[in-house]
DNA sequence: CCCTGATTCGC
DNA sequence: GCGAATCAGG
């Protein structure tokens, strides 16, 4: 792909609305934020104030942020006692399991993540591409949070996408 | 590790 | 002129 006057108008009218190149590179397609970057030197135009890693170009401040519900996980810890037998193996499987399941609950009840508002251009690999609002309005978002093993959501969207079974009924 | 922009340098 | 590789920072 080459830079038709088109593209570099595109290029300059994005870049100066503080997009980062990689964005930019995405809308324009068929190049890299690299190329984005080097075009932006040779046509000379402003780059980001200050120097190195610069950006968060117009963060909104951050909205309401859910309160964090207590690591219980973190307390419930091993307490084994002399176990030289093969019997305590047990014991520790079952202990594991119910601190997962303590983990479940909680978070299956209380836990509502707060989204990072990313714009379709920002998705990568292991963002989580579940869409927030009306896709015709403008506050369109996607959640944006971590997803596991380029899962295309994350842990929380998951569970709404693939309601295994049991968890359906407690929902509705 | 994810991301960002900046710079270099072979093509 | 182009942009991948590299560097540097958050």
């Amino acid at each position: 792909m080459n830079w038709t006057d088109e593209r570099v108008e595109k290029l300059k009218k994005l870049w100066s609305e503080g997009l980062s190149a990689s964005q930019i590179a995405a809308q324009l397609g068929g190049v890299s934020r690299n190329a984005v970057i080097g075009k932006v030197h040779r046509l000379s135009l402003p780059g980001r104030a200050k120097a190195g890693g610069t950006t968060t170009p117009a963060r909104p401040k951050r909205t309401t942020s859910a309160p964090r519900a207590p690591n219980y996980a973190a307390r419930a810890v091993t307490r084994t006692v002399a176990r030289p037998s093969g019997a305590t193996v047990l014991k520790e499987e079952v202990a594991v399991d119910l601190v997962a399941e303590q983990e479940f609950e909680l978070a299956a009840n209380i836990v509502v993540p707060m989204s990072r508002r990313l714009e379709l251009t920002q998705l990568t690999e292991r963002t989580c591409k579940w869409p927030i609002g009306d896709p015709l309005k403008e506050e369109f978002h996607f959640c944006g949070n971590d997803s596991p093993e380029s899962s295309p959501y994350c842990s929380y969207h998951a569970r709404l996408a693939y309601q295994p079974s049991a968890e359906r009924r407690r929902i509705r």
